[in-house]
Formats: C-alpha cells, sequence, structure tokens
DNA sequence: TATTTATATTGAACTACTAAAAACAACTGC
DNA sequence: GCAGTTGTTTTTAGTAGTTCAATATAAATA
C-alpha cells in the first residue's frame, strides 16, 4: 500500500510522520490522522477528532484518539486548552507562538488571539507571588456578530 | 438554639444570611456553611467543600454542594474559575472585581493576581473577530519558590 | 523477513457533574 | 409559636469526559 490518497494533494503535505519520529514516536496512521484534523480544525475536542478520522480508519478507537492527544501533547507536538464552561478539552497545532483564544459565550466559536500588545505583557503580572512564570492563558469571552445580531432581532420581535 | 457557636468569635461574623436573602435564597445552614468555607478557603473543589463542612453537618451531599455553587454562582455571591489541568472547577467568595490567578505546575498552588495594569488592559485583545468582549479570565502558570527550591535540590542530589 | 517493542484496541473503571423524585426545612401568615 | 407553602436538600441514578489494564496489532530494527 502507498501513501497517496486523495486527500494529500489538497493541501501542503505537512510531513507528520517526520515531526513524529523526531520526537522519539512512532508514525502511526491514527497520529497523523489526529495531527491533520487538528491542523485543519483547529480548537477541537476529542471526540470531534474522532469522529472526523473514522471514515478514513474505521478501527480507531475513542480511547485511543484520547491517548494521542495526550502523547502529542506531552511531546509538544499539540496543545492543550481548556476553556471555561466547554467541559471536553480542546486540542490545536499552532505551538509556535503563546497565542490565546476569544470564545462566544452564545454559540461557542472559538477564535485565536495573538498575544495582547506582541510581546506577551500577559507574562508579567503585578504580583507574581514569588513564583517564576512560564506561561499565560487568557481566555476572552464575549458575543459575536451572529449571535449580537440573533439576539437583538428576538428582543425586537418579542418586547 | 441560638447562632452563637465556638467559631463564630474567631473572625467578623459575615452575615451569609442576609446576603443569601438579598438576592431571593433562603439561608439554610448548608449555603452558609459552604460561603463561610468558601471565604475561609477560596479556589477550593466542590469535594473540598464538601469533606470540610462534613463534620458540621453530618447529613449534607455533596450533590447538594454542587447544586449551592451553582445557585450561588448564578446569582453572584461566589465566582467559579476552571483550570487548565484541574479537571474540577473551583469557587471564591471574592467577586468585588475581576483579578486573575497564577498556579504553580509542580504542587498547584493558587493566588490571586490583580488586574494586570489596574484598568484591565486584558479585556482589549487585538483582534476580537468581531465579537464584543465580556470578560477576560487569565491563568499564570509558572513554578513556586518552595518548588523551585525543591527542583534544584533534586538536581543537585542526583545529577 | 523475523523480531522487538511501542502503540492501538477492547472493555471496564473512574471523576466531575447533572437529573428526578421524595423528604425536609425556611419563610410566610395566622 | 404553629401550620402551610414552597424552595432546598437528600437520595438514587445517570451522563460525559477521561483514564486504566490486558490483549492484539503494527512500526521500527536487524
Ligand atoms: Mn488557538
Ligand atoms: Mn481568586
Ligand atoms: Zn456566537
Ligand atoms: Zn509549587
Amino acid at each position: 500500500m502507498t501513501h497517496s490518497t486523495a486527500h494529500d494533494s489538497h493541501h501542503h503535505a505537512h510531513d507528520w510522520a517526520q515531526l513524529l519520529r523526531g520526537r522519539g514516536l512512532r508514525a502511526t496512521a491514527q497520529r497523523m490522522a489526529v495531527l491533520e484534523f487538528l491542523h485543519d480544525h483547529p480548537h477541537s475536542d476529542a471526540e470531534t477528532v474522532f469522529q472526523a478520522i473514522r471514515p478514513a480508519l474505521p478501527t480507531v478507537s475513542l480511547q485511543a484518539v484520547h491517548l494521542i492527544v495526550q502523547d502529542l501533547s506531552g511531546k509538544g507536538l499539540i496543545r492543550r486548552i481548556s476553556l471555561p464552561d466547554s467541559a471536553s478539552a480542546r486540542y490545536e497545532t499552532r505551538i509556535e507562538d503563546n497565542h490565546h483564544h476569544i470564545q462566544c459565550i452564545h454559540c461557542g466559536r472559538i477564535e485565536d488571539v495573538d498575544c495582547v500588545v506582541g510581546h506577551a505583557p500577559c507574562l508579567e503580572p503585578d504580583d507574581t507571588h514569588g513564583m517564576r512564570i512560564i506561561e499565560a492563558s487568557i481566555v476572552f469571552r464575549g458575543i459575536c456578530q451572529d449571535c449580537d445580531a440573533l439576539i437583538n432581532q428576538q428582543a425586537k420581535e418579542k418586547p
């Protein structure tokens, strides 16, 4: 069996295999499928990844996805994000920078937010309580334009 | 039965009862115990609160604590905090200001951090993606002095 | 290609939390 | 103070997300 599928031509070929081996991990179809999907669909949870890669890998299990995202997070190939309110953890392949997130409290839509002023002022809190800061995770919460319009419309209809 | 117990003299009496009634909630022993404990032990999770108030209220249930923290959060009497890594939600009575948190990734210790520059610059991300920001929750993560010393010592012992 | 060993699968368990019905107790008004 | 009303708690069960342990599988290595 060769590696080329109909999918491969659609996007720049990320050499997930090489990336995995570079970290001492075996390049399995499951891991590459998870990486590929997360690259195209950042901020997905384990269940979403599982459902998405299932058609191509019929024998894959949800437990495997959990194992994989845990291993990949541990090796720094993906980042685990936990958002207030959503019970499940999200994952993304964008790990080069320390970026943050903004979420609509109405529809749950998540977007990336670059570090606040560029040079991570967020890494300099007022009082560190003697701690050496390693990172800051910021989650902005608000309402997106679509939901805002929707809410305004509903308010107009039933006042 | 009067309200005075051995505990009451130790700290300023917070009138939790009045606070609860002011929000249209009944002043039950369980709710007051939860408020009292969270006031003295901020950033506790439901299980911790449950174990702590159990001696004084032997019939209290963990489910009741979950219900209570949910109700109190809903009425704005306490704040729910979710931290990366810790599966369970934490609660605190400090709700007057929009403060943030710093956590040691080694021992889990949590401290309060005042809003970064005072006037919530955290509420002004670079790109809002069209969203109207309502709040920002920042969790700084680092290593506390104790753990730092411990880690350095271990490194010295086994090099 | 055979061997080794990491990884995936399977099935079960665990934790945080929620739901529904019944028992209880805080407020209301007498 | 006492009974009635109704909000809360208790009890019992259930769910979602995740982890664990044993076995099966397949990627790397020779
Ligand atoms: Mn992101
Ligand atoms: Mn706090
Ligand atoms: Zn929205
Ligand atoms: Zn520490």
